[in-house]
Order: structure tokens, then sequence, then C-alpha cells
DNA sequence: TGCAATTAAGTTGTGCGCAACTAAAACGCT
DNA sequence: AGCGTTTTAGTTGCGCACAACTTAATTGCA
């Protein structure tokens, strides 16, 4: 298994190169973070529950487990998270009658009609980030070839050790 | 201030959109931090203690403001982790003389031995990337733009209400 | 049929990120 | 010199992310 690319590098450089890379995509996340903060507050979500209430307004009801799928979350984030939402009433959790262990995650009314305050969001968002259409396209499709090859990489790809 | 394009796309169709990009976003950088972590544990840090290490072996002895200003994290984020490096052994923290306000720290020498085993990690983190050096240059680029714009953008632009 | 393996959701514990706050030192202005 | 403002760290509280674990239901296979 040979070394990947950047073979003339010196380490040290990489160091440097590395703090900058890694913390780039970090402090993007979280000045998105910020930005989202502010314009969800008005309907009362956070960032990751704004992300739950976009997947339930897409696809409707949805077992716990296909919203963890969906988001790349598990139980141990998604549990609380829900319970939250339903203590807003935004959303109802009942058991599945056909298999008892799943957990159908349904919008309430209050939760349906809080769509109609969510439209305008994504225009802000796209707005604040002074980004072109092309850019946030571009964008998106190498974060999304990295997550990709990440979850699914061999972490010792690489390490020539 | 005029509503920064997008002016024939529909609100639902953005909604859509927005999941996509923002979860992009987010899921990339919870995906980075999952190699880190398989990574950085031989070094027994977490990714945002390497992050404080990486500032410390590049520009040496910081102030806890100055830290925060090279990662943008708040002394609420440092304070605990720089208590955390310090009860590992990795840095050592002293008031400052001239300014009893400030905090100095300091690597102690497993800190700065720590800098050794920290050297292959850039190129292991690259190549489970299975980006070209080309594209993560284009990556940084744009989350960099994105981030200053973010930090400093005014939520409101593009509302038209 | 019975029982081991798997699966879904929830719980616990740790660390990060940030808002809001406190304490103490330094600064600045009259 | 005196006093209000600003600055630097630290603390508290809340929510998220994730590992490790528990509980209960389902599946599958001998």
């Amino acid at each position: 298994m040979a070394t990947t690319a950047l073979p003339d590098v010196p380490d040290e450089e990489l160091l440097r190169l590395d703090r900058q890379v890694c913390f780039s995509l970090n402090a993007a996340s979280r000045a998105f973070g910020g930005v989202y903060r502010v314009v969800l507050q008005e309907l009362g979500l956070t960032y990751p529950q704004y992300l739950v209430m976009l997947v339930l307004w897409e696809h409707g009801p949805l077992p716990v487990k296909q919203i963890g799928s969906y988001l790349r979350l598990d139980s141990g984030t998604l549990s609380p998270l829900l319970k939250r939402l339903e203590a807003a009433g935004h959303v109802r959790r009942e058991r599945s009658a056909e298999d008892e262990r799943s957990v159908t995650v349904r919008l309430t009314d209050s939760g349906t009609a809080l769509r109609e305050q969510a439209l305008h969001v994504p225009r802000r968002i796209f707005a604040a980030t002074g980004l072109s259409l092309d850019e946030v396209t571009a964008l998106q499709s190498l974060l999304d070839r990295v997550t990709a090859r990440l979850d699914t990489g061999d972490p010792t790809i690489g390490c020539t050790g």
C-alpha cells in the first residue's frame, strides 16, 4: 500500500498546512453555526433541531433510525434532541405497531406550521455566505466527497510506518 | 441593499438545497473529527487539543487570548481545555508578570516531545480525504472566504422583509 | 421450538462550543 | 489621584457529538 501523494513535502510544512486545512473546516462549520443560531432564534430551534425538522418536512414521519441515517447521527444524539423537540410541541414520538423496537417521529400541527417561518431561512443563510450558487455547489460537492471518503476510509492509509 | 442572487428559485427548492448544503458542511466537519479521533488517540489528544498544540508548536508560548484569536475560540472553551492539557502534563500556565490579567501558556518538555509523534498525522489525514493537493487548497480557500464573510456578515442581508 | 445474534432506542459520561456572567487587573480621562 | 470603562480569564449552564453501555424486541438458524 503506497503512500498517497505528497511525496516531497516535509513533515514540518505539512504540520503547518494541517493546522490551516483542518482548522478551516472546523472554523467554517462553527461560523455557519453562529449565523444559523441568529436566524433560527426566532423559530426557537437550534441548528441540529432545524436539520431534523428539514428531514421531517421533506420526508414525513420517520423512525429515529432513519432520521439518524439521513443526518449521520446516532440515537445518543437524537434521543435527547427529539425529546426536546417533543417538549417544544413540534413532534410526537410513538412506538411503531409492527416493530415495537422502532419509534416513529411525526410532526405535530405546530411542527408543520413552523415550516412557513423556515421558508425564508435558506435565502438569508445563502446571502450571508457571500458565495455564488456555483461556488456553493462546488463546495458542497467537495465536502460530500470528503465525507464519503472519510466515513469509509481506513485511517492507516498513507501511514508509511 | 438588494437581495443577493437566487431570484428565481422557489423557497421550497431552497429548503431542500439548504438541508443539503448546511448538512454537507456539518457532516464533513464531523467526519473529519472521526478520523482525527482515531489518529490522535495514540497521542492522547482530542482534536481541539491538537489544534492548540499545533499553535503552540508553531508560535511558542502564548497568552490564552492569542490562542483563542488563532483558533477562533473564547476563554469559555479554552480555559477548561487548557486545564486538561495541563493535567496531561503538556503545558504550563502562568500569570504574566507585566500584565496580571494575562495567562501565558507554555509547552512542557512532554508537550514539546509530543510534536515528534504528531509529525506523521497530517499525511494520514490527507490520505484519508482522498483529495488532491489542489482540491484541498481549493476547499480551504472556499471555506476561509465563507468563514470570513459569515463572521463579519449581517444575517439580515438578503432578508427581503 | 428455543436460543444466540442482531437491531432500535435510550442512558451515562466526557469533552467541545458558546452565551451570560463574575472577578480582577489595566487603562483612560478628568 | 480617583473612578468609570475596557480587557483577560475563569465559571456556569445548556445543547450537541460520540463512545460505551443497557434494555427490549426481532430475527435467524440449528
